[in-house]
DNA sequence: TTTGACTATTGACAAAATGTGAATAGTATC
DNA sequence: GATACTATTCACATTTTGTCAATAGTCAAA
C-alpha cells in the first residue's frame, strides 16, 4: 500500500464509476479561507471551471459535509448585501477529508493519463 | 466555444459533480480491438488502473451504450473456456461518442490540474 | 463423477444521488 | 413598490448505484 492509505476521516466509497470532485474541491476552497454557500459557488466557478452547476447542488453537498463533521457552520446576519448567510469553516476533520481526497484525486488523474495516451495513440 | 463542441452522438449530461469513466475507457479499448464483457472488465483493471469495479458495473455500462447504439453484440457460442461469450465492436456512432467524451475527459483533466496546484499551494 | 475453481452474463430490489421547479427572504436601486 | 440581485432551503420524481444472488458452461483434480 504504497500511498493512498487512509487517515482519519474521508471518502470510503471504492469509487469506480462516478468520482465526486465538487465535495474536494469545496474543502480546498474552505481549507484556504471561510465562505458562504453563494460565494463557493462562485469559486468553483472562477476557480475550477465548474460551471453550469446548479447552487443546490453545492448547498447540498456543504449540508452532507457539515453533517459529516468536516465543516461548521455559524450564520452572519447582517452580511450586508443581501439576506443572512451561512459561513462555513473546514474542522480537522475535514482536513484530514480533503487529504484522502487529494490522493483519489491523483489516482483519478493517473486512469485519465493512462486515458488520453491511448486514445492518442489510437489517433496516429 | 473554443473546444468540445460536439459532434453526431455521446454524453449530453453538464455534469459537474460526478463524472463518467468506465463508458469512454470502455469505448477505448472498443476502438482498439472488438471484446466481451469479462475481458472487458479485466483489462480496465490492468490498462487504467480501474481495480474494485464490480462486474456488473460494466454489463451494465455495456448495456446502456448498445441500447444507444454506441456498440453491437454478437454472441460467440463455444467460445472455449467457458459459457458462450458476448462479444462487443464499436460502431461509428460509438467511435463519435468517444471522441465528445475524450473532450469532457481533457476538462476533467483542467480541473483536476487546478485542484492539485492549489492543493500544493496550500501545503507549502 | 461430482466437487470446486474459474469463466461469463443477467436480474431484482433497496438505497442513494440527481434533476427540476419553486418557495422564502433580505438588500439595493430605479 | 417593482425589479434585480444576493442567499438558502424544500419537496418530489427520476436516475444511478449498491448488493446479493441466480444461472451456466468448461476444466481439472479427487
Amino acid at each position: 500500500m504504497p500511498r493512498g492509505h487512509r487517515r482519519g476521516g474521508g471518502p470510503r466509497h471504492r469509487w469506480g464509476r462516478r468520482m465526486r470532485i465538487v465535495e474536494p474541491m469545496l474543502l480546498l476552497l474552505m481549507a484556504k479561507k471561510s465562505a458562504h454557500g453563494y460565494g463557493l459557488v462562485e469559486q468553483l466557478a472562477s476557480v475550477f471551471g465548474l460551471l453550469e452547476l446548479p447552487p443546490q447542488t453545492v448547498y447540498r453537498a456543504l449540508q452532507g459535509m457539515e453533517d459529516s463533521g468536516w465543516i461548521t457552520a455559524k450564520w452572519d446576519m447582517d452580511a450586508g448585501q443581501g439576506p443572512p448567510r451561512k459561513v462555513y469553516s473546514i474542522t480537522s476533520e475535514g482536513l484530514s477529508a480533503l487529504q484522502n481526497w487529494a490522493d483519489e484525486m491523483e489516482m483519478l488523474r493517473g486512469m485519465l493519463d493512462a486515458f488520453t495516451s491511448h486514445y492518442r495513440k489510437l489517433n496516429e
